[in-house]
DNA sequence: GGATGTGAAGTAGTTCACAGCC
DNA sequence: GGCTGTGAACTACTTCACATCC
Protein backbone atom coordinates (compact mmCIF):
# COMPACT_ATOMS: atom_id res chain seq x y z
CA UNK A 1 0.00 0.00 0.00
CA UNK A 2 1.59 2.77 -1.31
CA UNK A 3 -0.34 5.47 0.69
CA UNK A 4 -3.25 7.64 -0.02
CA UNK A 5 -1.44 9.89 -3.21
CA UNK A 6 -2.23 13.12 -1.58
CA UNK A 7 -1.90 15.45 -4.37
CA UNK A 8 -0.55 18.25 -2.41
CA UNK A 9 2.35 17.77 -0.16
CA UNK A 10 1.29 18.78 3.27
CA UNK A 11 4.04 21.12 4.40
CA UNK A 12 3.12 22.94 0.67
CA UNK A 13 -0.57 23.32 2.27
CA UNK A 14 0.57 24.74 5.22
CA UNK A 15 2.39 27.52 3.36
CA UNK A 16 -0.20 28.14 0.76
CA UNK A 17 -2.30 30.10 3.10
CA UNK A 18 0.60 32.06 4.33
CA UNK A 19 1.96 33.10 0.17
CA UNK A 20 -2.20 33.68 -0.06
CA UNK A 21 -1.97 36.20 3.11
CA UNK A 22 1.05 38.07 1.31
CA UNK A 23 -0.61 38.32 -2.08
CA UNK A 24 -4.18 39.82 -1.05
CA UNK A 25 -1.78 42.31 0.70
CA UNK A 26 0.10 43.21 -2.16
CA UNK A 27 -2.45 43.39 -4.34
CA UNK A 28 -4.64 45.50 -1.86
CA UNK A 29 -1.69 48.22 -1.69
CA UNK A 30 0.03 48.36 -4.77
CA UNK A 31 -2.37 47.01 -7.30
CA UNK A 32 0.10 45.44 -10.48
CA UNK A 33 3.03 45.06 -8.33
CA UNK A 34 4.62 41.89 -9.32
CA UNK A 35 5.97 39.19 -7.15
CA UNK A 36 8.91 36.99 -7.71
CA UNK A 37 9.69 34.01 -5.52
CA UNK A 38 13.03 35.73 -3.94
CA UNK A 39 10.72 38.54 -2.21
CA UNK A 40 7.93 36.27 -1.63
CA UNK A 41 10.14 33.35 -0.27
CA UNK A 42 11.51 36.36 2.16
CA UNK A 43 8.06 37.77 3.99
CA UNK A 44 7.04 33.88 4.26
CA UNK A 45 10.05 32.66 5.42
CA UNK A 46 10.81 30.08 2.88
CA UNK A 47 13.55 29.49 0.74
CA UNK A 48 12.88 30.64 -3.46
CA UNK A 49 13.51 27.66 -4.64
CA UNK A 50 10.95 26.34 -1.90
CA UNK A 51 7.96 28.76 -3.05
CA UNK A 52 8.45 28.16 -6.91
CA UNK A 53 8.68 24.17 -6.45
CA UNK A 54 5.10 24.98 -3.88
CA UNK A 55 3.48 27.30 -6.73
CA UNK A 56 4.49 25.08 -9.70
CA UNK A 57 1.90 22.37 -8.19
CA UNK A 58 -1.07 24.46 -8.72
CA UNK A 59 0.37 24.59 -12.82
CA UNK A 60 2.25 27.62 -14.29
CA UNK A 61 1.44 30.69 -12.80
CA UNK A 62 3.99 32.89 -13.17
CA UNK A 63 5.77 34.88 -15.18
CA UNK A 64 9.38 34.15 -16.70
CA UNK A 65 11.47 37.05 -16.04
CA UNK A 66 9.02 38.76 -13.99
CA UNK A 67 7.50 36.60 -10.83
CA UNK A 68 4.11 36.26 -9.97
CA UNK A 69 0.73 38.15 -10.48
CA UNK A 70 -0.82 38.98 -6.42
CA UNK A 71 -4.38 38.72 -7.67
CA UNK A 72 -3.80 35.53 -9.39
CA UNK A 73 -1.73 33.60 -6.83
CA UNK A 74 -4.99 34.69 -4.35
CA UNK A 75 -7.61 33.36 -6.52
CA UNK A 76 -5.37 29.82 -7.73
CA UNK A 77 -4.68 29.84 -4.09
CA UNK A 78 -8.35 30.01 -3.64
CA UNK A 79 -9.26 27.84 -5.91
CA UNK A 80 -6.93 24.69 -4.69
CA UNK A 81 -8.05 25.36 -1.22
CA UNK A 82 -11.69 24.95 -1.87
CA UNK A 83 -12.63 28.64 -1.01
CA UNK A 84 -15.59 28.34 -3.13
CA UNK A 85 -17.19 25.45 -1.00
CA UNK A 86 -17.33 26.40 2.68
CA UNK A 87 -18.21 23.46 4.51
CA UNK A 88 -20.27 23.64 8.01
CA UNK A 89 -18.14 23.72 10.63
CA UNK A 90 -18.86 23.18 14.77
CA UNK A 91 -17.44 23.91 18.18
CA UNK A 92 -17.94 21.62 21.04
CA UNK A 93 -16.55 22.92 24.44
CA UNK A 94 -17.27 26.49 25.20
CA UNK A 95 -14.99 27.48 28.09
CA UNK A 96 -12.20 29.76 27.86
CA UNK A 97 -10.33 28.82 24.88
CA UNK A 98 -13.80 27.82 22.66
CA UNK A 99 -14.87 31.44 23.29
CA UNK A 100 -12.04 32.71 22.29
CA UNK A 101 -11.86 30.68 18.71
CA UNK A 102 -15.13 31.44 17.76
CA UNK A 103 -14.71 35.33 18.79
CA UNK A 104 -11.15 35.21 16.54
CA UNK A 105 -11.99 37.25 13.55
CA UNK A 106 -9.10 35.00 11.42
CA UNK A 107 -10.47 31.76 13.14
CA UNK A 108 -12.85 31.01 10.45
CA UNK A 109 -9.93 31.28 7.26
CA UNK A 110 -12.93 31.64 4.54
CA UNK A 111 -13.12 28.02 4.36
CA UNK A 112 -15.80 27.18 6.81
CA UNK A 113 -18.45 28.33 8.39
CA UNK A 114 -19.69 28.09 12.11
CA UNK A 115 -23.45 26.50 12.36
CA UNK A 116 -23.71 25.13 16.23
CA UNK A 117 -21.99 25.39 19.11
CA UNK A 118 -21.70 22.57 21.92
CA UNK A 119 -21.10 22.63 25.60
CA UNK A 120 -22.29 20.13 28.71
CA UNK A 121 -22.55 23.61 31.19
CA UNK A 122 -26.29 24.57 32.21
CA UNK A 123 -24.81 28.28 32.50
CA UNK A 124 -23.59 28.42 29.46
CA UNK A 125 -26.73 25.98 26.83
CA UNK A 126 -29.08 28.70 25.81
CA UNK A 127 -26.69 31.58 25.60
CA UNK A 128 -25.56 32.64 22.14
CA UNK A 129 -21.64 33.53 21.77
CA UNK A 130 -20.46 34.72 18.25
CA UNK A 131 -24.34 34.94 16.94
CA UNK A 132 -24.58 31.19 17.76
CA UNK A 133 -26.66 29.43 20.17
CA UNK A 134 -25.22 26.77 22.62
CA UNK A 135 -26.99 23.82 22.63
CA UNK A 136 -26.56 20.84 25.48
CA UNK A 137 -24.25 18.16 23.85
CA UNK A 138 -26.22 15.31 25.82
CA UNK A 139 -29.37 16.07 23.51
CA UNK A 140 -26.93 15.15 20.93
CA UNK A 141 -25.03 16.50 17.56
CA UNK A 142 -26.33 17.45 14.49
CA UNK A 143 -24.41 16.21 11.14
CA UNK A 144 -21.34 18.47 10.62
CA UNK A 145 -18.61 18.01 8.24
CA UNK A 146 -15.70 19.40 10.64
CA UNK A 147 -15.41 20.04 13.97
CA UNK A 148 -13.32 21.44 16.61
CA UNK A 149 -12.80 19.78 19.78
CA UNK A 150 -12.13 22.73 22.96
CA UNK A 151 -13.35 19.76 25.40
CA UNK A 152 -11.69 19.15 28.90
CA UNK A 153 -9.52 15.87 27.92
CA UNK A 154 -11.10 13.47 29.55
CA UNK A 155 -14.32 13.88 27.55
CA UNK A 156 -12.47 14.28 24.21
CA UNK A 157 -12.44 10.83 22.91
CA UNK A 158 -16.18 10.73 23.84
CA UNK A 159 -17.06 13.80 21.81
CA UNK A 160 -14.70 12.52 18.94
CA UNK A 161 -16.73 9.58 18.96
CA UNK A 162 -20.36 10.98 18.92
CA UNK A 163 -19.21 13.35 16.10
CA UNK A 164 -17.99 10.42 14.09
CA UNK A 165 -21.40 8.85 14.77
CA UNK A 166 -23.00 12.06 13.70
CA UNK A 167 -20.97 11.91 9.92
CA UNK A 168 -18.38 14.21 10.99
CA UNK A 169 -15.09 13.25 8.83
CA UNK A 170 -12.99 16.13 9.97
CA UNK A 171 -11.67 16.73 13.65
CA UNK A 172 -9.33 19.60 14.70
CA UNK A 173 -8.63 18.81 18.26
CA UNK A 174 -7.19 21.00 21.22
CA UNK A 175 -7.74 18.94 24.04
CA UNK A 176 -4.13 17.50 25.36
CA UNK A 177 -4.57 13.72 24.37
CA UNK A 178 -4.42 12.01 21.13
CA UNK A 179 -7.88 10.20 19.90
CA UNK A 180 -8.60 7.60 18.10
CA UNK A 181 -11.28 7.59 15.35
CA UNK A 182 -12.06 4.73 12.41
CA UNK A 183 -10.27 5.00 8.94
CA UNK A 184 -11.32 7.74 6.75
CA UNK A 185 -11.59 10.44 9.38
CA UNK A 186 -8.88 13.90 9.61
CA UNK A 187 -7.61 14.88 12.90
CA UNK A 188 -5.34 17.12 13.58
CA UNK A 189 -3.93 18.39 17.25
CA UNK A 190 -3.36 21.69 18.41
CA UNK A 191 -1.34 21.17 21.52
CA UNK A 192 -0.19 24.58 23.12
CA UNK A 193 2.00 23.20 25.62
CA UNK A 194 3.70 20.71 23.25
CA UNK A 195 4.47 24.16 21.54
CA UNK A 196 6.20 26.22 24.74
CA UNK A 197 8.16 22.51 25.41
CA UNK A 198 9.66 22.62 22.23
CA UNK A 199 10.52 26.20 22.65
CA UNK A 200 11.91 25.50 25.77
CA UNK A 201 14.10 22.78 24.39
CA UNK A 202 15.58 24.49 21.61
CA UNK A 203 16.27 27.80 24.18
CA UNK A 204 18.38 25.35 26.34
CA UNK A 205 20.08 23.19 23.03
CA UNK A 206 21.82 23.83 19.87
CA UNK A 207 19.09 26.12 18.64
CA UNK A 208 19.55 28.66 21.31
CA UNK A 209 21.39 32.18 21.13
CA UNK A 210 24.14 30.88 19.26
CA UNK A 211 22.50 28.23 17.39
CA UNK A 212 20.26 29.81 14.28
CA UNK A 213 16.94 29.33 15.54
CA UNK A 214 15.56 28.86 12.53
CA UNK A 215 12.65 26.43 13.42
CA UNK A 216 10.01 24.70 11.91
CA UNK A 217 6.33 24.57 12.51
CA UNK A 218 3.45 23.81 9.88
CA UNK A 219 6.89 23.63 7.98
CA UNK A 220 7.35 27.02 8.27
CA UNK A 221 10.82 28.31 8.81
CA UNK A 222 10.88 32.81 9.70
CA UNK A 223 13.20 34.64 7.79
CA UNK A 224 16.37 35.68 9.84
CA UNK A 225 17.78 38.73 10.23
CA UNK A 226 20.93 39.41 11.09
CA UNK A 227 22.12 42.20 13.08
CA UNK A 228 22.62 44.44 10.67
CA UNK A 229 20.41 44.24 7.85
CA UNK B 1 26.31 25.41 6.07
CA UNK B 2 25.01 21.70 7.55
CA UNK B 3 22.69 23.04 10.09
CA UNK B 4 22.84 23.62 13.43
CA UNK B 5 22.81 20.24 14.06
CA UNK B 6 19.84 20.41 16.71
CA UNK B 7 20.92 17.24 19.26
CA UNK B 8 16.92 15.70 18.92
CA UNK B 9 14.87 15.38 15.36
CA UNK B 10 11.76 17.82 15.60
CA UNK B 11 9.53 15.55 15.06
CA UNK B 12 10.84 13.21 17.95
CA UNK B 13 10.69 16.02 20.17
CA UNK B 14 7.35 17.31 19.53
CA UNK B 15 6.44 13.02 20.13
CA UNK B 16 8.34 13.60 23.50
CA UNK B 17 5.78 14.98 25.23
CA UNK B 18 2.65 12.46 23.82
CA UNK B 19 4.91 10.05 25.06
CA UNK B 20 5.18 10.93 28.44
CA UNK B 21 1.29 11.77 29.40
CA UNK B 22 0.81 7.99 27.86
CA UNK B 23 3.52 7.06 31.03
CA UNK B 24 2.31 9.08 33.38
CA UNK B 25 -1.51 7.55 33.26
CA UNK B 26 -0.03 4.45 33.37
CA UNK B 27 2.33 5.19 36.03
CA UNK B 28 -0.69 6.62 37.80
CA UNK B 29 -2.99 3.19 37.45
CA UNK B 30 -1.32 0.17 36.79
CA UNK B 31 1.93 1.02 39.04
CA UNK B 32 4.88 -1.61 37.93
CA UNK B 33 3.44 -2.17 34.40
CA UNK B 34 5.48 -1.99 31.81
CA UNK B 35 4.96 -0.29 28.32
CA UNK B 36 5.82 -2.39 24.87
CA UNK B 37 6.39 0.18 22.30
CA UNK B 38 3.24 -1.53 20.55
CA UNK B 39 0.75 -0.11 22.78
CA UNK B 40 2.83 2.66 23.78
CA UNK B 41 2.96 3.72 19.79
CA UNK B 42 -1.48 2.76 19.51
CA UNK B 43 -2.17 5.26 22.39
CA UNK B 44 0.73 7.84 20.86
CA UNK B 45 -0.76 7.20 17.37
CA UNK B 46 2.79 6.68 16.09
CA UNK B 47 4.53 3.10 14.12
CA UNK B 48 5.97 0.56 16.80
CA UNK B 49 9.25 1.44 15.22
CA UNK B 50 9.27 5.22 15.66
CA UNK B 51 8.78 4.96 19.16
CA UNK B 52 11.68 2.96 19.82
CA UNK B 53 13.95 4.85 17.76
CA UNK B 54 12.32 8.08 19.27
CA UNK B 55 12.95 6.67 22.60
CA UNK B 56 16.55 5.12 21.72
CA UNK B 57 17.60 8.70 21.47
CA UNK B 58 17.07 9.07 25.49
CA UNK B 59 19.50 6.29 25.37
CA UNK B 60 18.72 2.19 26.38
CA UNK B 61 15.71 2.95 28.52
CA UNK B 62 13.72 -0.14 27.64
CA UNK B 63 13.97 -3.89 28.33
CA UNK B 64 14.39 -6.52 25.52
CA UNK B 65 11.52 -8.67 25.91
CA UNK B 66 9.34 -6.82 27.80
CA UNK B 67 9.58 -3.22 27.20
CA UNK B 68 9.50 0.41 29.37
CA UNK B 69 9.25 1.07 32.71
CA UNK B 70 6.24 4.34 32.57
CA UNK B 71 8.74 5.95 35.65
CA UNK B 72 11.40 5.79 34.04
CA UNK B 73 10.17 6.74 30.95
CA UNK B 74 8.46 9.84 32.59
CA UNK B 75 11.95 11.03 34.66
CA UNK B 76 14.09 10.60 31.29
CA UNK B 77 11.75 12.77 29.00
CA UNK B 78 11.50 14.96 32.35
CA UNK B 79 15.52 15.42 32.01
CA UNK B 80 15.93 15.68 28.45
CA UNK B 81 13.02 18.54 28.25
CA UNK B 82 15.01 19.82 30.82
CA UNK B 83 12.17 20.22 32.96
CA UNK B 84 14.56 20.75 35.99
CA UNK B 85 14.60 24.36 34.68
CA UNK B 86 11.36 26.38 34.50
CA UNK B 87 11.46 28.97 32.00
CA UNK B 88 9.87 32.60 32.65
CA UNK B 89 7.55 33.10 30.21
CA UNK B 90 5.58 36.43 29.19
CA UNK B 91 2.06 37.04 27.32
CA UNK B 92 1.74 39.98 25.29
CA UNK B 93 -1.63 40.99 24.11
CA UNK B 94 -4.83 39.72 26.87
CA UNK B 95 -7.32 39.70 24.41
CA UNK B 96 -9.48 36.46 24.19
CA UNK B 97 -7.24 34.41 23.09
CA UNK B 98 -4.44 35.68 25.75
CA UNK B 99 -6.64 34.94 28.70
CA UNK B 100 -7.71 31.37 27.85
CA UNK B 101 -3.88 30.42 27.44
CA UNK B 102 -2.83 32.08 30.38
CA UNK B 103 -6.14 30.35 32.11
CA UNK B 104 -5.57 27.00 30.75
CA UNK B 105 -4.04 24.40 33.27
CA UNK B 106 -1.97 22.69 30.34
CA UNK B 107 -0.25 25.73 29.02
CA UNK B 108 2.89 26.02 30.94
CA UNK B 109 3.33 22.34 30.66
CA UNK B 110 6.11 21.94 33.47
CA UNK B 111 8.43 24.11 31.34
CA UNK B 112 7.50 27.40 32.10
CA UNK B 113 6.18 30.14 34.85
CA UNK B 114 4.37 32.92 33.97
CA UNK B 115 6.13 36.15 34.81
CA UNK B 116 4.77 38.93 32.93
CA UNK B 117 1.62 39.85 31.49
CA UNK B 118 0.98 42.96 28.73
CA UNK B 119 -0.94 45.02 26.98
CA UNK B 120 -2.28 48.21 25.77
CA UNK B 121 -5.26 48.39 26.18
CA UNK B 122 -6.25 51.23 29.76
CA UNK B 123 -8.98 49.23 30.63
CA UNK B 124 -7.31 45.54 30.97
CA UNK B 125 -4.11 47.02 31.99
CA UNK B 126 -3.82 47.53 35.98
CA UNK B 127 -5.93 44.24 36.28
CA UNK B 128 -5.19 40.93 37.29
CA UNK B 129 -5.27 37.71 35.15
CA UNK B 130 -4.46 34.26 36.77
CA UNK B 131 -3.04 36.12 39.28
CA UNK B 132 -0.71 37.87 37.29
CA UNK B 133 -0.55 41.80 36.94
CA UNK B 134 -1.27 42.98 33.44
CA UNK B 135 1.45 45.93 32.63
CA UNK B 136 1.48 48.40 29.77
CA UNK B 137 3.07 47.31 27.10
CA UNK B 138 4.49 51.13 26.05
CA UNK B 139 5.86 51.34 29.29
CA UNK B 140 8.63 48.61 28.46
CA UNK B 141 9.35 44.67 28.36
CA UNK B 142 10.66 43.09 30.98
CA UNK B 143 13.23 40.76 29.89
CA UNK B 144 12.64 37.01 29.53
CA UNK B 145 14.02 34.09 27.82
CA UNK B 146 10.27 33.01 26.13
CA UNK B 147 7.55 35.32 24.92
CA UNK B 148 4.11 34.29 23.67
CA UNK B 149 2.58 36.67 21.34
CA UNK B 150 -1.50 36.70 21.38
CA UNK B 151 -1.56 40.41 20.02
CA UNK B 152 -3.49 41.21 16.02
CA UNK B 153 -1.07 40.60 13.44
CA UNK B 154 -0.75 44.32 12.90
CA UNK B 155 1.75 45.01 15.92
CA UNK B 156 3.12 41.57 16.24
CA UNK B 157 6.81 42.42 14.66
CA UNK B 158 6.72 45.73 16.20
CA UNK B 159 6.32 43.52 19.64
CA UNK B 160 8.78 41.04 18.16
CA UNK B 161 11.08 43.09 17.78
CA UNK B 162 10.56 44.94 21.64
CA UNK B 163 10.67 41.15 23.19
CA UNK B 164 14.15 40.87 20.53
CA UNK B 165 15.41 43.82 22.09
CA UNK B 166 14.48 43.13 25.85
CA UNK B 167 16.54 39.75 25.32
CA UNK B 168 13.54 37.19 24.22
CA UNK B 169 15.18 34.48 22.35
CA UNK B 170 12.21 32.22 22.25
CA UNK B 171 8.76 33.36 20.50
CA UNK B 172 5.56 31.59 20.66
CA UNK B 173 4.03 33.69 17.75
CA UNK B 174 -0.54 33.06 18.08
CA UNK B 175 -1.06 36.06 15.58
CA UNK B 176 -1.47 34.93 11.74
CA UNK B 177 1.73 36.76 10.34
CA UNK B 178 5.01 35.71 10.46
CA UNK B 179 7.83 37.82 11.71
CA UNK B 180 11.17 38.58 11.64
CA UNK B 181 13.48 38.50 14.11
CA UNK B 182 17.34 38.07 14.35
CA UNK B 183 19.60 34.92 13.79
CA UNK B 184 19.35 33.00 16.99
CA UNK B 185 16.14 33.74 18.13
CA UNK B 186 13.59 30.86 17.84
CA UNK B 187 10.04 31.32 16.80
CA UNK B 188 7.21 28.86 16.75
CA UNK B 189 3.52 29.75 14.76
CA UNK B 190 0.08 28.18 15.86
CA UNK B 191 -2.43 29.38 13.57
CA UNK B 192 -5.88 27.90 13.69
CA UNK B 193 -6.97 29.22 10.52
CA UNK B 194 -4.49 26.95 8.55
CA UNK B 195 -4.84 24.61 10.56
CA UNK B 196 -8.58 24.35 10.05
CA UNK B 197 -7.88 24.93 6.20
CA UNK B 198 -5.39 21.41 5.75
CA UNK B 199 -8.50 19.86 7.24
CA UNK B 200 -10.72 21.58 4.85
CA UNK B 201 -8.35 20.70 1.89
CA UNK B 202 -8.44 17.19 3.28
CA UNK B 203 -11.64 16.42 3.70
CA UNK B 204 -12.27 17.70 -0.13
CA UNK B 205 -9.54 15.43 -1.56
CA UNK B 206 -7.59 12.04 -1.48
CA UNK B 207 -7.14 11.94 2.51
CA UNK B 208 -11.09 12.64 2.61
CA UNK B 209 -13.69 9.95 3.42
CA UNK B 210 -12.40 7.23 1.58
CA UNK B 211 -8.55 8.05 2.07
CA UNK B 212 -7.21 7.14 5.10
CA UNK B 213 -7.44 10.31 7.21
CA UNK B 214 -3.86 9.58 8.63
CA UNK B 215 -2.76 13.35 9.61
CA UNK B 216 0.38 14.95 10.63
CA UNK B 217 0.54 18.12 12.94
CA UNK B 218 3.54 18.15 14.95
CA UNK B 219 4.65 15.17 13.74
CA UNK B 220 2.31 13.15 15.20
CA UNK B 221 -0.37 10.99 13.70
CA UNK B 222 -3.16 9.46 15.38
CA UNK B 223 -4.23 6.05 15.48
CA UNK B 224 -6.91 4.98 13.29
CA UNK B 225 -9.40 2.79 14.34
CA UNK B 226 -11.29 0.11 11.98
CA UNK B 227 -14.39 -0.26 12.06
CA UNK B 228 -14.71 -3.45 14.12
CA UNK B 229 -11.63 -3.69 16.35
C1' DG C 1 18.70 40.16 -18.64
C1' DG C 2 16.10 37.96 -15.33
C1' DA C 3 12.98 34.94 -13.10
C1' DT C 4 10.29 30.69 -13.64
C1' DG C 5 9.76 25.65 -13.67
C1' DT C 6 11.91 21.29 -12.96
C1' DG C 7 15.17 17.18 -13.35
C1' DA C 8 18.70 15.76 -10.26
C1' DA C 9 21.03 15.82 -5.89
C1' DG C 10 20.85 16.28 -1.16
C1' DT C 11 18.79 15.86 3.49
C1' DA C 12 15.64 14.47 7.08
C1' DG C 13 12.69 11.36 8.95
C1' DT C 14 10.24 6.86 8.89
C1' DT C 15 9.92 2.03 8.54
C1' DC C 16 11.85 -2.53 7.75
C1' DA C 17 14.03 -6.37 9.40
C1' DC C 18 16.92 -8.65 12.26
C1' DA C 19 20.73 -9.28 15.60
C1' DG C 20 21.03 -9.04 20.50
C1' DC C 21 19.42 -9.61 25.00
C1' DC C 22 16.11 -10.67 28.71
C1' DG D 1 9.42 -16.64 23.22
C1' DG D 2 9.22 -11.69 22.92
C1' DC D 3 10.66 -7.05 22.58
C1' DT D 4 14.37 -3.71 22.24
C1' DG D 5 17.87 -1.17 19.66
C1' DT D 6 19.76 -0.13 15.20
C1' DG D 7 22.02 -0.61 10.40
C1' DA D 8 19.98 -0.42 6.00
C1' DA D 9 16.27 0.68 2.84
C1' DC D 10 12.81 3.64 1.78
C1' DT D 11 9.98 7.77 1.43
C1' DA D 12 9.10 12.62 1.67
C1' DC D 13 10.55 17.02 1.29
C1' DT D 14 13.99 20.64 0.21
C1' DT D 15 17.47 22.78 -2.36
C1' DC D 16 20.57 23.16 -6.28
C1' DA D 17 21.42 24.37 -10.78
C1' DC D 18 20.19 25.15 -15.22
C1' DA D 19 17.38 24.93 -19.50
C1' DT D 20 13.46 27.61 -20.78
C1' DC D 21 10.83 31.36 -21.85
C1' DC D 22 9.16 36.31 -21.32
Amino acid sequence: MPGPRRSLPEPTLARLPVYQRIAVEFDRRDRGIILDSTTLGRLAGVAPATVRRDLSYLGALGTRGAGYDPATLVSQIDEVLGRSTVLDVAVIGMGNLGRALVNSSNFLGGVASLTALYDSDPSVIGTSIAGVPVSDIAAGIASVPMAVICTPPEVAQEVADQLVAAGTHAILNFAPIVITVPLGVAVRYVDFSIELQILAYQLMNGTGPLGGGVLHTLGITPPVRRPGS
